[in-house]
DNA sequence: TATGAATGAGTATTCATTCAT
DNA sequence: AATGAATGAATACTCATTCAT
């Protein structure tokens, strides 16, 4: 991300970024502390400093809103992991390869833990925007390209495994308040390389 | 159900439990059909043929219909992981010993797959009340005893890791429409040996 | 109207009628004071004396209210015109038929002018439902029974330009603030005999 | 436009000039498809190319734009009206002079035939201005003189009723979908004559 | 003068919960 | 105990209008 060559902003942009992205923080916060059924629109923009007519200048209804920062985390997801799977497809090592993914995996929960689960719980409930689906499935690329490379068979079956086998363990974890993120690797790497080695 | 010969109830608590029942069967099924946001109490009274009043006779709040679904969930699954520890305990077999949790973690799904979806999915936003986290300490307790038979270290932990991934992998593959029950079993058994012997 | 012999009211009704009735009363009054724009569901309720959610109990959304006093103006309008077309199918004499028929048309102007008028106008701007489209059709069939009977070519297409022409100078002069009915009645009678007689 | 020879305006006169009457054609074409309830102040600028700022320097609210729009249309009615009379008022002949007449009120529904309706109906329910009132009652008694010049009695009743007659009937066959306006004529012809022949 | 971002009162509607019968 | 009519706070969303730039 850091290294993208791409101009940051545009001089010109019709949507005000100062306030959609107030918009975007406020939503993001409520949700971290209440959950969805305390994301309100009338709440998020109290907190936002705006006007309800505001935000819906900026956002055609609230599910708008939720999917504006579901893409935004998968976009940032997706952007690391395709960064990580270029540098885990240069090594081969393949153990070195799975821990340059779960780096990459838990970096997206460090952050902001409670926000990314919530924002994935949400996800789940929601009909997914085409963009979101396409980030989704190149995550899952990224990760079975590295799996090929190392000659791993079906490698699209077992991205989804292991993709759903360090979701579920870094959200209990994380649920359970584990902030040991060094320690949680480990577990990971555990978990992922078992799966690889085994049968 | 009077012509039961079994543990008598008197009348009264009988039509108790029999409309206690109907409210939470019929809350489960709008679940399954709709969703969280389909629950409502007018509709769970209608469903279950009883009225708005007796509902609330017999449940608090709304809150309290759910928490006893999962309440139940808890109990029928930590019951079943009970006697499946029983068996696993029982077997010099460690490969078996997994077999049999996984059969009794996948029989949990296969009953009603969606509704413990949506039970799982509303546990995680609502305050687990002492019964709930007792059965699911249980149910962790079950598990940690069978790994520390086998001399597994840090059983507590590990118990944690394996419901984690194994719940994780469940969810994922279910949400995504598998159905193959067989094929799954393998890849949990797959997911949780390979946590076992890597390290 | 008064000489139907139906029950006026069956014992057990599930919607209760008066709160349904003091809805749409309130609803009327509004109408008649401020108009369409006026017209809101809170206001409704409140003049009604009813809290918002019941209104929602008796009616599923605003235009059930508006639809509903369409319909029973039109219901009553048809059957005070199947009543009157029966007694003007009796007559030979043509000059007495349509006075029988302006007649009926004035009453239905008669009691309640200023919302008989703003029922109509709302409802060129609702799509129709089939009954209050029956009840319009039934009218229109009453009044071309009449006409046939008398021999006028054409009943059908006639009876519409009858109504129209009736109906336009009806609530142009209502609008215009003319009570005199039976001077209106004169004015009626002279354009429909004229138009009959004309060409 | 700018080099129209015609009547000279100062540059600034002409800009406003056709701001405002883009912003009134927007407003029409808006009305036409969309009825009252799709013309908003927003939509209108939008519409009309300018922004909302400006729309609200040339009116002071959104009723004035309609209530310019209603004026507008009754000053081209009361012209072709006038102007029709006046050839009404050479011919002797009550038959030819009535067509006249006809013939300007139906060129005003033939232009824009929705747009037409909608402004009628939307006059209904605002308080009309004094230059819209006294339109009106020139044009009734531009179609007054007519039928005094050929001897009838009470000319401005008489008009009132014809005028509310023609357009009942107009309207009425409009919006059910009539398009052969030589027929309308024709049945508008024989209202009109056939009123005032009775009695 | 022109712009359009921002405002916020107002609107329809839902649903958990109460309470008179 | 059972009923279900009634409640009203809360929610998503609209749109006429203002005002800083």
């Amino acid at each position: 991300m850091p290294d993208r060559p791409k101009p940051r902003k545009t001089p010109v942009q019709s949507r005000s970024r100062a306030t959609c992205d107030a918009i975007l923080e406020a939503a993001a916060r409520i949700l971290e502390v209440g959950g969805l059924t305390a994301l309100t629109t009338n709440e998020v923009a109290r907190r936002a400093g705006v006007s309800i007519g505001s935000l819906y200048q900026y956002f055609p209804d609230k599910q708008a809103i939720l999917a504006e920062l579901i893409r935004n985390m998968r976009a940032e997801m997706q952007a690391d992991f395709s960064d990580a799977s270029q540098r885990a497809l240069a090594t081969p090592n393949l153990g070195e390869a799975i821990d340059i993914l779960i780096a990459a995996s838990l970096r997206h929960h460090l952050n902001r833990p409670v926000l990314a689960e919530r924002l994935e719980e949400a996800e789940r409930d929601l009909p997914l925007d085409a963009e979101t689906a396409r980030l989704k499935s190149a995550l899952r690329d990224s990760v079975a390209s590295v799996l090929a490379r190392h000659g791993i068979p079906m490698p699209d079956q077992t991205a989804f495994d292991l993709i759903a086998i360090a979701q579920g363990l870094s959200d209990a974890a994380i649920r359970a308040g584990e902030r040991d993120f060094a320690a949680l690797q480990n577990r990971l790497h555990r978990a992922v390389s078992g799966y690889l080695s085994a049968e």
